[in-house]
DNA sequence: AGCGAATGTTAGACTCGTCTATCTTTAGCT
DNA sequence: AGCTAAAGATAGACGAGTCTAACATTCGCT
């Protein structure tokens, strides 16, 4: 596997955030993601596929080959490696590590990644409950349900939140909405109305955009 | 302090570190230092010198303004809490954090590198000996005398050695020449002959070459 | 089914950082 | 002092990555 610029890096990982999300991934959303014109998108699909990173046909939906797959997941591991790193062996809080690790992802070696995941116990998940993909590049990234899943009466752990946003990050920490909080769904008003949610001792209103975000597994 | 691109941090850094030894840097020797042509050298250059960067008349010596010389500190220290974190923290040998700090010094916020260099205590040097600047860009960088400068029977103590070279600091590690041994100069025959020193209970012949890269401070 | 809006692509231009080839200046050596 | 070699600068080209403006296609809605 060559060596791929910051670029190319952050356009097949978008790609891959985008269609595990959405099944194919559209020339706009990438757009978006990156805050890069259409036209860049376009100009760098026609690079990617004839690299044989990404399959497109014109007007037609963004979908990572094999080989992509593979880069954007080793990205996803750096990623998420040191957002795990700098939390629990350099004390950051759960909100500062984003953006941090979006710089750093491009600059790591593998070996580092490793020894960095090493020193912390080999974790599984990031700070904000996403999985690691393995240093072979295993990874299963189940479609979780949102708290707006749940039906009234219902309890649910939090296994992952949203991860770009800090001052999410940071509201949410306030209302104890971590990964491992147990949550039980109160009451869930009709016509996509908000939830009362209880954690802990504590209860919370929640509205829907909110809880988009947040996601759980039985329990 | 505006951001700069990674060209433009190595070009600082290039000038900063040949005129430290040599009192101003060359466009060939930036050109040799960078693997570059020598013409990249003089177009950058003409970009840094206009924006203040480096004070420069055609034909005549690069020399970093103090604003250049701020940049170029900052990426020294950067570089060398880098060094020291990967061998203090993360069990990396002192051969192997040259080449991971020269791509990671690009990327790292202050806020890390000041938590980097919290985490292992403030050091005042790198694992080569070379002084670490503060945060604020204090750095007193004394030209060193090196083993070349010994005459016979004197002792002295290596206070630093070169760090490009993983080669080299992996023979030097086996020879017990690192910062902080006591040597002593028992021979050195004339017309720049080679040195015989002692280290501990051992000696080695040293050639004047390898001798200029071992730095030492009378003791 | 057809129209307008949304989406996507192309064309052409720009910056950054690099190159090679050529030209200019400086420096070293008789 | 003058000549040559080394050093440095300029000119022109190129690829990567981006932009805007204009054009093409597809989608969604009545």
């Amino acid at each position: 596997m060559a060596i791929f610029s910051t670029s190319v890096e952050d356009y097949l990982k978008s790609i891959y955030e985008l269609s595990r999300d959405s099944g194919a991934a559209a020339t706009t959303e990438v757009a978006a993601r990156l805050t890069v014109a259409p036209a860049s998108v376009s100009a760098m699909m026609r690079r990617l596929t004839s690299q044989g990173l990404v399959s497109h046909e014109r007007y037609g939906a963004l979908r990572l080959t094999k080989k992509g797959r593979t880069v954007a997941l080793q990205l996803v591991r750096r990623h998420r490696v040191i957002e795990a790193y700098l939390v629990t062996a350099l004390g950051y809080a759960w909100d500062e590590v984003h953006s941090e690790a979006e710089r750093l992802e491009h600059a790591v070696s593998p070996e580092l990644i490793n020894r960095m995941a090493a020193a912390i116990g080999e974790p599984g998940v990031d700070p904000h409950g996403a999985p690691i993909p393995t240093a072979h590049g295993k990874l299963e990234e189940p479609r979780d349900r949102t708290l707006n899943d749940l039906v009234p009466g219902e309890k649910a752990t939090i296994v992952r939140v949203e991860d770009e946003d800090p001052e999410l990050l940071r509201y949410l920490a306030t209302l104890r909405f971590v990964p491992g909080a147990t949550v039980s769904c109160l009451k869930k008003e009709p016509y996509e109305g908000p939830l009362t949610i209880r954690v802990g001792s504590k209860t919370h209103i929640v509205g829907p955009p909110l809880a988009a975000r947040i996601f759980v597994n039985a329990s």
